[in-house]
DNA sequence: CGTTTCATTGACCCGTTTCAAGGGCTGTGG
DNA sequence: CCACAGCCCTTGAAACGGGTCAATGAAACG
């Protein structure tokens, strides 16, 4: 009962994050954003390593994430692992217009409160005249998720190990800055160093001694979790950062 | 007037190749197909070097390559060059539903002949309706743009060179023969090592041992533009390439 | 409290880059 | 027809960034 009650609250609060974001995001009102939410009700817990959408596409999970971090990956037959992309609270997962795509896997990272947004995604699917808003929204969220990947493609072929670590942070910190999630460079980052690696194409060892040197310069401070980035703009200039709405 | 005709011929049998390749990606006739392709009649040659779209947007071209190679590119403050994605003849450019993807940057890598296709463009944005298999058609293509993307984040982040010149000669190879350009492991590439570099996130010399140790071990032949694969079912293991429609 | 997961550190190795120079091909102008 | 310039490919030697292996600590967990 308390339980579902601080669910409740916290809820809210999280969707009204959201619902500004969305609104700043789009030409939409919050009222419209708020409805859209409305349009996903129920709440799903997933604990980490749960597969949000599997490679075949079957049982693909669409909805959004209120808590907790999920990626989506892709596996070499040796058992490399290739981030493609990082999930965090207040992304929208399968929710883009046009078949799921094939060939990528998304697994939680963490715990994970998840939004159900099947119904919402069918009803977009079959009637799509009766969602302009919901469409222009997701149309848009797209755009920029492509746009982090023509990112998360430089970093990887042309970006120093160095450039790498502090560009990926960066990138994180101002998502969730969108959100209302981050001031003053301090957000919340609970992955593992393994995660990072898999990200950014490193091994975990040289990731942990990217991340010492980056204090020892001063640009950022890592506590269990959370993670505090200092000398903003002179972070921002040695990785080449440019922010993307 | 020999040379114009000539031209004519040339496109005539291109636009049935590219007719054909389309009518087999999405659920249209060879005829929607044509139809679609009359509706970008003029033609532009254009040298290496040129623009097709800078990054602001301003003055970006859409429409179809029909010879010659293009990229799309982002460069670094201090000159370091990342090529997205590579544009080979019968691929189109800007011509995706939605707004163009700001932030990249497409460059002609060889003399290119290019048909407009700004009238259909603007025409489809318009009046979206209008155009159903038009959409459908460049709707799949854009999805097929991005599973290439997640193939070049993998291999940039986990595949070792050797791997990735496979990798990305394999890619090229197949988007050949899908549309009738190849056979036999043999196709057109008309880039310099350093194009292939800067793909691939590798150095000029790098890239150029790289591909004398796949001549060595008898997977590759290159002659002036041209190049042919061998033992194509190795090669496709080596660097678990798996082809995407 | 053991057990597991994650962060950290050192030593060594190897893939890749950098620097530098030479050679071949193509186009151009004398 | 030759000479020259420019571009691209090729090769060697040396340096370096980052990977691998292995062991220790520290924290989270049941």
């Amino acid at each position: 009962m308390l339980e579902a009650q601080s669910y409740t609250l916290h809820r809210r609060s999280r969707a009204e994050q959201i619902a500004s974001r969305l609104g700043r995001l789009g030409r939409l009102t919050e009222g419209d954003a708020a409805h859209l939410l409305e349009q996903m009700p129920n709440l799903e817990v997933l604990p980490a390593g749960r597969d949000l959408a599997p490679e075949d596409g079957v049982g693909a999970r669409a909805g959004l994430l209120l808590s907790g971090w999920a990626c989506r990956q892709r596996l070499l037959p040796d058992g490399r692992r290739q981030i493609i992309d990082l999930l965090m609270p207040g992304d929208f997962v399968g929710m883009a217009p046009g078949a799921p795509l094939q060939s990528t896997w998304t697994v939680c990272l963490t715990r994970v409160e998840f939004a159900d947004g099947e119904a919402l995604r069918r009803s977009m699917a079959d009637q799509p005249e009766a969602h302009p808003a919901a469409r222009q929204v997701f149309a848009a969220l797209a755009r920029l998720e492509q746009v982090r990947l023509l990112d998360h493609v430089v970093r990887l072929g042309r970006q120093t190990a160095y450039e790498r670590v502090a560009h990926l942070l960066l990138e994180l910190y101002e998502r969730a800055r969108l959100l209302g999630d981050a001031d003053g460079g301090r957000f919340s980052l609970p992955l593992t160093q393994e995660v990072l690696a898999d990200a950014l194409g490193l091994s975990v060892v040289h990731v942990n001694r990217v991340l010492q040197q980056l204090r020892r310069d001063g640009y950022v401070e890592l506590r269990t979790g959370q993670a505090r980035l200092l000398n903003l703009s002179a972070l921002t200039r040695l990785c080449d950062f440019t922010p993307s709405v």
